[in-house]
DNA sequence: TATGCACCTTGTAGCAGCTACAAGGTCAAG
DNA sequence: CTTGACCTTGTAGCTGCTACAAGGTGCATA
């Protein structure tokens, strides 16, 4: 698979492909004989989970810990645990607050389908118990 | 409230707080005869909507289009409907993806727990079903 | 009264994470 | 043999902050 194709299914541009594979995020692809990039299944994964774990807020350095995760056959159990453990928290959190923002969304929505005025508690859906 | 102690509750930097001002993402706030910000508890709540939008992913137009939600009153029904719907689509894409990597790290901390060998699948539980 | 810290302003510059374009070259299909 | 996808290196722009500098005000405390 060349890089036109991977930007293509992952929605990436191939310049930022290239930039992962500059950062050490993507593994570097082999080449073909006439150097082109050569893409397999995992690195479709790879980048697809990168893209995805982006989009929720993760920063590189976290995408590099996560995908870490996943080469742990060398690691030993205690540092996989603690590194599930101290991220699984935080995902947990970004959760409940985009469950409190979809259901204050559908309230909205129910309330102006049945034209009632009703006000908008977006702000407030996520406004209480603030964090460190 | 001044500027430092909003920065305190909110865990955000002071000078950001005035670029969020510059920005029109927070509401400009009153001075004091002494020239100091001014801040309500209003402006608590939007930043701290604001900063976990952000956490959440969400681009800076996101959050203004979601706080434009918020202001809704002199705003026909159709177009708060049409901006809620198109927003909980993808909070819900989100919340699913982040269920999944949750699930995943559950999984894996109790492979751990029982000393299995058990393989680390993070990046297989968001790499499917590719999104445009 | 003086020290010191929080705040004010404007301005500039840096980092992260891309995104874009340029220059110069290779490869392969029509 | 042209067209378009790819290769390389390099530079520069955008977003969303973050930092620091310069020069000034407000105000509590020693």
């Amino acid at each position: 698979m060349r890089i036109g194709e991977l930007a293509q299914a992952t929605g990436t541009k191939a310049e930022t492909i290239r930039y992962y594979e500059r950062e050490g995020i993507l593994p570097y692809a082999d080449r073909t004989d006439s150097n082109y990039r050569d893409y397999s299944k995992d690195h479709l994964a790879t980048l697809t989970f990168v893209r995805r774990a982006r989009e929720l807020g993760f920063s590189m350095a976290q995408v590099r810990e996560l995908l870490a995760l996943s080469d742990r056959d060398d690691k030993p159990c205690q540092d996989v645990d603690r590194l599930a453990r101290s991220q699984i928290d935080e995902v947990q959190r970004k959760i409940d607050d985009l469950t409190a923002m979809r259901d204050e969304l559908s309230r909205m929505l129910a309330a102006c389908d049945t034209d009632e005025i009703g006000q908008c508690r977006i702000v407030e859906s996520l406004a209480n118990g603030a964090r460190s």
